[in-house]
Formats: C-alpha cells, structure tokens, sequence
DNA sequence: TAGAGGTTCCGCCAGG
DNA sequence: AGCCTGGCGGAACCTC
C-alpha cells in the first residue's frame, strides 16, 4: 500500500452519501464488499455512511452467476454522493455508458470522492480522472490498461493507491483493504478496526498483490518457514515497546538475516523494518484515538527512541502530525 | 540543515 | 543442473 498523499482525518466524515454503483454483468464480490462495509449498520456508531445502490442501466440487473440486483436509485443520485464506489467493470473492451462517466467527472468536479476496485479503474481512466496521477487494478489488467492509458501511471505492486479524492484497488479482495482505508481515514483506526473485526479480517495488510503473482506452491519446509515467521510476526507485536532488529527476528525465526530478509519479503511483500514501523504507528493511533496519554508517553509505549523520531515517522506515515491528528478524532466525537 | 555513525537492504557468489 | 541458504560488501536509509 502506498502512503496516502493526503489524509483528512474524520471530519471528512461529514459528507457521508455514499453510492454503490451497480450495472449488468456486475462483479458481486467486490459490489458484497462494498455493500458488506459501507451498507451495514454500525449500532454502535453516532456516524456512519448513508448507503444506496444506484443502477447504471434501467430496470432489473443481472450479476454473474445469475444473481438479480433492483437498485433503488439512477444515476441521476449520483450528483448528490460523496463518496462514489466503482466495482469492477465487466469488460475492458466494452466501455462504460457515456452518462456515467460524464455524471462520474461531474461528481470529480465537485470534490466527490471515487473509489474503484479492481477493474473499475477503468471507468474512471476512461473519464480521464486518473490522468497523470498513480493508481492500481486487477495485476492480470495492469499491463493492458497501461496501453489504453498511457497518462496513468499503473502500480501493481500496491494493495491500494490513495491520490487524495481517487482511491483505486488492485485485484477483488484488496477492495476490502481500500474500503477499510477509506473508513480509517473518515472515523479513525478503531472503527476500521471495529469493522475489520466483524469482517473476521484483518485490519490492515502490508505489501501488495505482486507476491500473489504467479505464487508457486509452498514446499513443506516452506511452510515451516512461513509457520516460524508468523510466530515471529507475534512475538514482534507483543513487545512494540521495546527495541528490536533484524538480527533478533532472524533469530527469533530460526532463519539466518539473510533467508529471513528473503521469506519476509516473499510473505507480507515488505521489509521487517518497514513493516515494524507501521505496526508501531498503528498502535500509536490507537493511543491517540482511545487514551489521554502524552504524544511522549506514546512515543516511548509504541517503541520509538525519541519524540521526534516518532513525529516524524508518524507524519510521514499518516500525513498529519499527532496533534492534529488527535484533535480531527476528538473533534469528531 | 548537515554530517557522523549505525542499521537495513539487496546483489552477488560459493557451498550444500 | 537447479534450487536454497548464508556470508560479504556496498549502497541506501535512519537516527541523533
């Protein structure tokens, strides 16, 4: 995943009309995600999205596999969203309808948020939208829409792009992982959290899709490997506080440096350090969020050697400084 | 902001 | 021959 470009924090979460597009040949996992974590109700929450499902095409559609879906708005709605959710298109030589890409620049133009998953990057390459800026789609599209759109600058090594009002997801299920971002970013990292948790997901995955690329099949020794660095994975988390390296999780893995480099890379597609920086800043989140304790406190708690390291990281990482982030999270409740 | 010192990462290569 | 592992060295990065 790459860093976002700019994180408003929570009280973006004002704006909360959010639409899930729906059209014929409509991909229904990446539509159930959506649906799964924008559409729910959240009890528990004074705030959340006001979801509907608007129909592309008129009358009745027909999803894969049969299914039927009679959405109760036209596109029409969509001047009045937000936040606009693209599952991915069904054809990448079959263009989406000239009304809905002028009515998808329309919402742009306004300062609507768009947020495709896999192939429904093309919807918005194909309204110009991703023109000069980074983005991502399914790894067996990247090369083809490159070609088609060669002012984009397509990653697939990323689970998600976040361009500010433009998030893109790589293949299906990275979709959850844009959908959870987006949540983090507008209520904070406890309900993406919260969320993840009734989802029986994890709340934030590191590396992209490029190690699920061509993945061969793990030998038996392999997984032992992978067995040995998942224990180390928790072992790391359960001492945040404290100073760890490389050296120590190799160790801890019963692997040399250089073996644990290469397993760590093939599994979570990061490097340890990398990967240990942002688990101590998604606690230090936490902190900010759930408790009254100084941004020292938290600095030292989430393992960072000095405040000004953690500032630094922490602004580097979430794209506000603590302060500020804190204060968008209280101002919300 | 610059620079020193330490750490991490990665390409290369030899050995099993 | 092909694959995996681990050591080495240098570049890049981080921290103070």
């Amino acid at each position: 995943m790459t860093m976002p470009k700019r994180t408003p924090g929570p009280k973006e979460a004002q704006g909360t009309t959010l639409a899930i597009l729906a059209y014929n040949h409509l991909r229904c996992f990446e539509y159930a995600i959506a649906a799964e974590v924008f559409a729910l109700k959240r009890p528990g929450l004074d705030q959340w999205y006001r979801t509907s499902v608007v129909a592309v095409e008129k009358g009745a559609l027909r999803g894969i596999a049969g299914i039927e879906i009679n959405a109760e708005k036209s596109i029409a709605s969509l001047d009045f969203a937000h936040t606009i959710v693209v599952p991915g298109w069904h054809d990448l030589e079959n263009p989406a309808p000239a009304r809905l890409i002028r009515a998808i620049q329309r919402a742009h133009a306004r300062g609507a948020r768009l947020l495709s998953i896999c192939s429904g990057s093309y919807v918005l390459a194909d309204a110009g939208l991703l023109d000069g800026k980074r983005a991502c789609t399914h790894w067996l599209f990247t090369e083809q829409l490159r070609c088609k759109f060669p002012k984009v600058d397509f990653v697939n090594d990323v689970l998600y792009v976040d361009e500010g009002n433009i998030i893109t997801s790589a293949g299906s299920a990275s979709g959850i992982d844009a959908c959870l971002h987006l949540v983090r970013r507008d209520f904070g990292a406890h309900v993406a959290n919260t969320v993840a948790k009734r989802m029986v997901i994890a709340p934030h995955r590191d590396g992209g899709q490029a190690q699920f690329v061509d993945t061969p099949i793990r030998l038996p020794e392999q997984r032992s490997a992978h067995r040995n660095l998942n224990s180390t994975l928790d072992w790391v988390r359960g001492k945040l506080d404290q100073q760890i390296g490389v050296a120590e999780m190799a160790q801890h893995a019963l692997m040399s440096q250089r073996t644990f480099l290469r397993r760590f890379h093939e599994s979570l597609g990061t490097t340890p350090k990398l990967w240990l920086m942002r688990e101590r800043i998604a606690r230090a989140r936490m902190m900010l969020e759930q408790t009254e304790a100084s941004v020292a406190d938290i600095s030292a708690q989430c393992g960072f050697e000095s405040m000004e390291t953690f500032r630094v990281a922490f602004k580097r990482i979430v794209g506000v400084a603590t302060g500020t982030y804190r204060q968008q999270f209280l101002g919300l409740n």
